[in-house]
DNA sequence: TCCAATTCGTTAGGATGCGAATGAAAAAAG
DNA sequence: CTTTTTTCATTCGCATCCTAACGAATTGGA
């Protein structure tokens, strides 16, 4: 608990450090603390709710997009997760090898693997989301419900923007 | 550019599957949201800026958080930047090989450790930081300036609730 | 039809990520 | 003052994570 800095003692650091340069704060606060929330809200998931089930959170958000979509190409999950193809290569790895999907061959493009959920893996996500809204329900309960679909949509654009250039790459 | 699900089209396959499941849509849309674009902007930021750098993501915050505070224990650094010390000590050696950080250890307490920047990590610093912005508001430019602090204050409401029971863990 | 260009998932090599165990140092308890 | 407990960074083993290189499959011109 000793030499930890709140965030309002960072933000004051920070705006003395930059002076004189130039610098579009509110934007910089707009990002920076993007990333805080997104580290924060992950570490706290992951301790409350995913590792009880053995689960990554890279596996978790996989096994999310497979149940969601029934069968998935792996090029697709890629681009929903967010990460490159390589890496899912990995991770759906471990996945299958702890009962949870399954990977086949397509029959009209030799080159694709289809991923689908095994029953185990139905049922791991059956007991897990309704935990997850919960602990979301939580996080969110910050923000008065009249604001959140503002800030969800604030991040969407965010989103968006982000992505625009990157259309082909791996 | 074949089988890419855009995000509404996600949002839609979603609420089908969950219809009769009592869940708590604005929520998970604040939290969902927010990992894809925390996701988005950090591949953009990597690709566009730190890769011509020679520089990972959490070597750029670790740099960034030293360059704000001056001097400062590797236990405070893991704080800011929100991972483990374990980790920590693998992207400080790194840095330190790189001729960016110089450790030292404290002699007050011979087991604190403190970090502060090379000349050279000063420079990079220096370069880096107001292309960073520059980045930061055009992502942030979907947000009205009127928003944006909204949307931060959203961000650090959630990342206090996130880590309000995680005081004392490492 | 054939052959170059593209697209797919995997592999290779290295950096980052974690929890648990470790050893040194400091603090607390007796 | 000595013993116990706590706190610190590091190490260990393993799971992600990336880019680049790869081989297999498909596509699209000549």
């Amino acid at each position: 608990m000793a030499g930890a800095h709140t965030l309002s003692e960072t933000e004051r650091q920070v705006s003395t450090l930059l002076k004189g340069m130039n610098i579009d704060f509110k934007a910089m606060a707009v990002v920076s603390n993007l990333f805080r929330a997104a580290s924060a809200v992950r570490n706290h998931l992951e301790r409350e709710i995913l590792s009880r089930h053995g689960l990554s959170w890279t596996g978790f958000v996989v096994l999310w997009v497979v149940w969601v979509w029934e069968s998935i190409e792996t090029r697709t999950i890629a681009e929903e997760v967010g990460t490159s193809k390589a890496s899912l290569t990995g991770v759906l790895k471990t996945l299958e090898r702890d009962g949870l999907i399954i990977k086949k061959q397509s029959k009209i493009d030799r080159r694709l693997v289809l991923v689908t959920l095994t029953s185990d893996g139905r049922r791991m996500m059956k007991r897990i989301f309704p935990e997850f809204n919960k602990e979301e329900i939580f996080l969110a309960s910050f923000i008065k419900p009249a604001e959140q679909k503002g800030v969800a949509d604030a991040l969407r654009g965010i989103t968006v923007r982000a992505k625009k250039e990157n259309l082909k790459r791996n």
